[in-house]
DNA sequence: AAAAAAT
């Protein structure tokens, strides 16, 4: 497949500075002329042999291009950066010497290999790259009864060696404060409700104690066979997500013994079946296929031992939590108290909060100021363009980056729409004008899905247009600027999005298109810009004020400030008369940790009620 | 009203 992209780039940017030359007419350019779109179908493959592409014509200043000429975008050497499968991990699977499936105990795949090979030329380790400086004085949150202490080391936990070789193995140094404090919690048993952006370390916050866990507590023999009877089990909102927490757990838990198998809808379900037949101890799953593996009776609940929600308010919002609730309460998987269970997510609005309670047992609170989002880390812009505009506006804020081209490296650009069909269409339009785009929605095979993100993420294709199945949990090192053309409804939506740049400390761009269909956000973005030191335009300002009284409902903060949350049991309103008490009493929750930047924290000071709800 | 998630 080597410069099929390079090539069909090539060709649109030549077509595009003609048509600006020529006002249109693309037929007077000396080439022949070639269809500057490449519909997704035909972009996986190897060109015939094409000529190569005359280097484009300058356009306005030629100096912002790279000096290799045609390929600023993709950056010729690096055109054909596929990544090589699994297949050279080494061990496992095809091409052993048996010559076919190997159906004994196969070699576990070195997670690590895939890695040095193929993910190294981007730059840093993801793993490496977070800037420890940037949590320095985080903010954090704890209530509940007898919370376990924090640790500052993972040296101070006794995770077991071969979890703390894949610990090095991973480059990670020390652990990020959500992991400080989720890990003891987690180890000592207690179910956990954490607020924690994505990119501080959320998944080995929840993976360190499960596999540990695992690996030392002792269970009933498991039975060998058609069901599978996993020990833990994770959920998340959307398939790629899940991908990604496979990948991460698997590292984590090489060598260990520990087997995580992942299901999720749009792929064969066959040969998730026979990794589930092989044997399993964690599973990572997106709520619909698990559901009908249940169906199915090819899993059973029944010894879960661990249950982790990621990103756990969508999971329990209108459209998941029926699922939800018959995966946890109405199949066979242990009640709380008998099983521990662990929910992370960057947001935890109140009503869910009160939710989620059903699924927890006496569990901790945990709130760790957000690093990747809302934070001075993210420059966050907004700019008001009408419906109309967007286009062009988007058209001039890519040029512009262009000219900021790092050392020839496109930036990564991440665009959110609002619909399946604005993704396409802008997709569309974007190719056609010389900028290379894919797009990743729920209307997309699965495999276009995972090859447009591969795509973006390897920089072959620096735009990505996507609608929200991208906005939660998928990290994806060196975006360096998210778009918000359409701007979501809800604004812990506007921040799971923006939190996909500025990751790991890292700091990022993030532009939003208002216009006056966006109101009814006016004042929640102005507050959250404002709380993040944000320069908030006297323009949205304005719209704030104006759609402020009636007391905004669902778009009121709920986490005011510098938490992605706060616990709700501590909000009076939500009380539920009666016991549960001591959390109420100004000093009764018992606060492990509460570092400097807090107490100023809440918007304008008075009247916590306000900034609350 | 839209998006996601099973076939």
């Amino acid at each position: 497949m080597l410069s099929s992209w390079a090539d069909s780039v090539a060709a649109a940017e030549k077509a595009a500075a003609g048509s600006a030359a020529n006002n249109g007419s693309v037929g007077t350019t000396s080439a022949p002329t070639r269809s500057t779109y490449v519909p997704p179908h035909l972009r996986n493959r190897t060109p015939s042999s094409d000529p190569p592409a005359p280097a484009p014509a300058p356009v306005q200043g030629g100096s912002t291009f790279a000096p290799s000429g045609g390929n600023r975008w993709v950056g010729g050497p690096r055109s054909d950066n596929s990544r090589p499968g699994y297949s050279g991990g080494g061990g496992g699977g095809w091409n052993n010497r048996s010559g076919g499936w190997d159906r004994g105990r196969e070699r576990e795949v070195n997670p690590f290999a895939e890695e040095d090979n193929t993910e190294q030329e981007l730059g840093e380790q993801e793993n490496t790259g977070i800037n420890f400086d940037a949590y320095e004085d985080i903010p954090v949150e704890t209530s509940g009864d007898n919370v376990p202490p924090p640790v500052n080391t993972f040296a101070e936990i006794d995770l077991g060696d071969a979890l703390n070789e894949n610990i090095r193995r991973c480059k990670y140094v020390k652990p990020t404060p959500v992991q400080r404090h989720a890990i003891p919690i987690s180890l000592g048993g207690r179910d956990l409700m954490a607020c924690a952006q994505t990119g501080s370390g959320k998944t080995a916050a929840f993976c360190f104690p499960i596999i540990s866990g695992i690996m030392t507590g002792q269970f009933a023999q498991r039975p060998r066979g058609r069901v599978a009877f996993p020990l833990a089990l994770i959920l998340s909102p959307t398939r790629e997500l899940s991908v990604q927490i496979h990948e991460e757990a698997k590292k984590f838990a090489y060598q260990t013994g520990v087997k995580v198998v992942v299901a999720y809808g749009g792929a064969p379900i066959n040969q998730q079946l026979r990794e589930l037949e092989r044997g399993v101890d964690i599973l990572v799953a997106t709520p619909g296929r698990l559901v009908d593996l249940l169906e199915r009776a090819r899993v059973s609940l029944e010894m879960i031992k661990y249950l982790a929600l990621d990103e756990a308010d969508r999971m329990l919002d209108m459209g998941f939590e029926p699922q939800i609730r018959k995966i946890v309460e109405q199949m066979d998987m242990p009640p709380p108290g008998v099983r521990q269970t662990l929910l992370f997510s960057a947001t935890f609005p109140k009503e869910i909060q009160r939710l989620a309670s059903d699924f927890l047992s006496s569990y901790i609170f945990l709130a760790v100021g957000r690093v990747g989002s809302s934070t001075d880390l993210i420059v966050q812009r907004v700019e008001f363009v009408h419906e109309a505009d967007k286009r062009s506006h988007l058209m001039d804020l890519l040029h512009a980056q262009k000219a900021n081209g790092v050392h020839g490296k496109q930036a990564l650009t991440l665009v959110f729409v609002e619909t399946k069909k604005g993704a396409d269409s802008l997709e569309h339009w974007l190719c056609m004008n010389g900028f290379p785009a894919t797009t990743i929605h729920g209307d997309r095979t699965q495999q276009e899905r995972e090859y447009a993100l591969r795509s973006f993420k390897s920089g072959n294709t620096p735009i990505l247009v996507a609608t929200d199945v991208a906005a939660r949990g998928l990290d994806i090192p060196h975006v360096a600027h998210v778009v918000n053309f359409d701007l979501p409804n809800d604004i812990d939506d506007y921040v799971h999005r923006i939190g996909r740049t500025g990751r790991a400390g890292k700091s990022g761009l993030a532009t939003a298109f208002f216009n006056e269909n966006n109101s009814s956000l006016a004042r929640a973005l102005a507050e959250l810009m404002q709380e993040s030191n944000q320069e908030v335009p006297a323009w949205l300002s304005r719209f704030a004020a104006r759609s402020s009284y009636g007391g905004g409902g669902k778009n009121r903060r709920s986490g005011g400030g510098r938490f992605g949350g706060r616990d709700f049991r501590r909000d009076s309103s939500f009380n539920r008369g009666g016991g549960g008490d001591y959390y109420g009493g100004g000093s009764g929750y018992g606060g492990a940790a509460s570092s400097g930047g807090y107490a100023g924290g809440y918007g304008g000071g008075q009247g916590m009620t306000s900034a609350w709800d």
